[in-house]
DNA sequence: CCATTTCATGAATAGCATTCATAAACTATT
DNA sequence: AATAGTTTATGAATGCTATTCATGAAATGG
């Protein structure tokens, strides 16, 4: 029965070429802009077809989202894989994110979008679950650096899980990459850098972590050389032309 | 010439009127079933009329946000005129958020979507420049402590304007309001207290910022007294009931 | 009291997400 | 290979809401 895999192997293609030409639509005229309608026909199917894989418009954005986590978190195993202290591995989880927007300029827009409760209560049950999972491979990823950190004697966790180590730096990547998609809230503080200042926040958090060793009141320029030094190393294949 | 005075009078009390119904509805069914045409019956004018104040529907939300961010800085206020150590005040901004969602749930559900690009952009540029004006402030309040504590010798800052760390503070809240409410995100990870969570990151951060008297790390028993004592001593007037 | 400007109205418009009756394609059976 | 039955694809029609704008009412001022 080598029919019904076919079958399922083209719908699954067929759900792959409704993200990837509602990502170029979404690259080519903005979140604002998508239309189901438009990512219908740029398909080459109709719209009643669009909705035979995603529920809602949301649905859609979702699963993009979805699809695209696991493109993130191959950088983030990069930075784990990566033979350095923990603690570098961990700022380097950081620094990805900073690579990562370079790539996918649009990734956490939309991820800023569908976590609004509004977006997120519009997708299916299913979706949600999906990211869940989906989420699941990157969080082991990072408590493993904290555990090799703590096996080491890097870190002496006081009372913290690794999850909940990690989700103080996601929340401030997290809080950086809002910010900065509100056009003119930023300039507003005179902030230029805002993913410079992410990692120098980044820092402190680890130093506050006491996660060694301490990285102290370091110069922006040692700063600088160590996220330029993270790029070439840990994710050289994965920067644009010449950021 | 009084009667434009009046007039005008009139005008910004049709508009306080039409936030403060914009706002009931939010809370009665949601921001995702919030109605334009909703607002006006309820406000007991036109749809037109409605459209005198807003350009749009975001526009509108931005004004409420705008509105409500006076009443978030008069927590910040009261955290920055305590008579305690900076480090203490600094935190006491932090425990202002925690207060403040008790007060008003659906203010940082709305400060989330405005700040997406899709929201963002539909708002006209006259509320965003009232927005950054609003928040204007606020930010000095933070400054402030900030610089107090530079003055004192509490905080050697090394390179990074007063404004640069309060942004630290700023992004590890908005990060932590951001997963609250995406509903089951949190769950799915075991934390049960985000907000409690938020406060010892705070704590780490400030502590990474070498911001004296370190913490470092302490107990949670020691962190919840705190918050405890900083409701009471800071904020008696703004909890609500039997929180 | 009339002319003129300003303001308020809500029915009409318009944009899109979503649905669903219909047709096409495919599968199984004789 | 013809037929009946089932599954899948279609896109015109629907429906929901934000937004507009022609119209009339009210205020102003001479």
């Amino acid at each position: 029965m080598g029919t019904k895999e076919r079958r399922q192997r083209e719908v699954a293609e067929r759900e792959a070429l409704f993200l990837d030409v509602a990502l170029e639509l979404v690259r080519e005229e903005s979140l604002l802009n998508l239309q189901m309608s438009r990512i219908a026909e740029k398909a080459e199917y109709a719209v009643g077809t669009l909705y035979l894989h995603f529920s809602s418009k949301e649905d859609l954005l979702l699963a993009l989202v979805t699809r695209t986590v696991k493109d993130y978190y191959d950088l983030t195993r990069k930075a784990s894989e990566w033979k350095a202290p923990s603690r570098d591995r961990m700022f380097a989880v950081g620094v990805g994110d900073l690579v990562f927007v370079k790539k996918h300029p649009d990734y956490f827009r939309i991820v800023q979008y569908i976590l609004c409760e509004v977006a997120w209560n519009a997708a299916s049950e299913q979706r949600k679950q999906a990211f869940h999972d989906a989420n699941r491979p990157g969080l082991k990823l990072v408590s493993t650096i904290v555990e090799d950190a703590r096996r080491s004697g890097d870190l002496e966790i006081d009372g913290q899980t690794a999850e909940e180590l990690a989700l103080g730096v996601w929340a401030i990547c997290s809080g950086y990459h809002n910010f900065t998609h509100a056009e003119g809230l930023l300039n507003h503080l005179s902030i230029t850098e805002p993913y410079f200042l992410m990692c120098r926040h980044l820092q402190n958090l680890l130093d506050g972590y006491h996660w060694k060793p301490i990285a102290g009141p370091a110069e922006p320029q040692a700063i600088s050389a160590l996220i330029e030094r993270i790029k070439k190393e840990v994710f050289p294949e994965d920067l644009c032309n010449a950021a």
